[in-house]
DNA sequence: ACACAAACGAGAGCACTGCTCTTGCAATGC
DNA sequence: GCATTGCAAGAGCAGTGCTCTCGTTTGTGT
């Protein structure tokens, strides 16, 4: 398969098909989803717009691609942020991996936008990203796992009709800690990332001006309902 | 009709911006705002699609109608769970507010995506919307303010990085309430919503599925935060 | 009462989109 | 060598937002 007469073609075809959803990442960056035309990217390519057809079966599914994609990257930058920041106390790395969401976020909104704004067409989140979405979840997982191992979690109560599902949520996703802390999390990690998207979206504008203190303030209370002690603490 | 003469003209006229204005919002609530067409209005109200241009001079500036609309329509529930609880204790009419918001979301999820999800066309946020768009806000701060009538507001504290940015909120958005719960305010205000979004959005599909009692759970977080005792507290 | 101006509706047309189908060419497999 | 397959290009369809022009209707100032 690597030398192979055969080989020759699928390169060639990973190259074009690289190429294409690198200029319409070019593109969504700069102009965002709704602006992303097949026939430009073609053009820019300098190849008939049909032959697109021949790589992407749709725009639709080249958006899906493209959102795989930004959920990689992000979940990328949070689980740097959370590499980096090994065997500092809990707190800060909850807001290192918080500020490295928020940094990619601001970087780039228009990806943000399609994997957290609206969904676009008849919307559709195939199953194939569901792994790529769950990087960011995870990581801010990580780090209460890690808190919880050092014992220093505060677990938090919860109430008689979330206890079923609470088991459940941490048996599915936060294997390790204890249950109570599971919807925190799911909790906390929605209250996140409506936030970073509260300021992309500019819903901040005239409302907020410190952004950075604010974020980093708010961050702290987030980490305070998963359980953890907010960075900077006494 | 010939009463007022003046007056013939500009009530048809209003009448057939509202025709429009309701048919476009039809289409928006079924399809969502990327498949909503100006010639298919046109063609369900039976005139040239040319003849739109005389009420609304593009697409965009409909989408703007209907965005003032959504919110107010979405201001409105909230105020009414406002009315409807005068008299509770805060933290009860706290998470009426918050029920009153979500129920609207989940009743019309494509005009929620139009003003909470990501910035449709080029995204442009006219000053006209800006009231319209803070009705909610205001609903949830009345519900503060009225704790702190009552000395039952657990005013938080706010870093030092923070104090100017708290006083100037307050000043603009808080007349009457302690500097340092503005920002809560704030972050609690973007947080309900991204919490809303996920759910509208369908990120808590396969992750939560006791909505209900997990949101109730979750705004008694929020409320805490505000400085609210939560609904049911002890 | 009449003329003038403004508002209006309809149609044609432009530039653009996603997508399909057919045709011709080149590389691959036997 | 020959048949099959993958690929690219072009034409074309249906649809979009928006503009322009051309009659017609409606309201108003003199």
């Amino acid at each position: 398969m690597t030398s192979t007469p055969h080989g020759a073609r699928a390169r060639a075809r990973n190259e074009i098909t690289a190429a294409i959803k690198e200029e319409a990442r070019r593109r969504l960056a700069e102009q965002g989803a709704a602006e992303l035309s097949l026939r430009a990217v073609a053009r820019t390519l300098g190849m008939a717009s049909s032959a697109i057809y021949r790589y992407f079966p749709s725009r639709d599914d080249l958006l899906t691609a493209l959102i795989t994609d930004a959920y990689d990257s992000l979940g990328e930058a949070a689980e740097a942020a959370l590499k980096a920041s090994a065997g500092a106390a809990p707190g800060e790395r909850w807001t290192a991996v918080c500020e490295a969401v928020r940094g990619w976020a601001l970087a780039h909104p228009h990806e943000y936008a399609l994997i957290y704004g609206s969904p676009v067409p008849g919307y559709a989140a195939p199953a194939t990203t569901v792994p790529a979405a769950s990087r960011v979840g995870f990581a801010l997982i990580d780090v209460v796992r890690d808190a919880h191992r050092a014992g220093e979690l505060n677990v938090p109560s919860v109430p008689a009709d979330l206890e079923a599902e609470a088991a459940r949520m941490a048996a599915d996703f936060v294997p390790g800690l204890p249950p109570a802390v599971a919807p925190a999390c799911v909790a906390v990690w929605a209250q996140l990332l409506g936030l970073i998207g509260f300021e992309v979206f500019g819903q901040f504008t005239r409302i907020v001006e410190e952004r950075d203190a604010f974020f980093r303030h708010t961050v702290g209370g987030l980490a305070r309902t998963v359980g953890l002690r907010p960075a900077g603490a006494s």
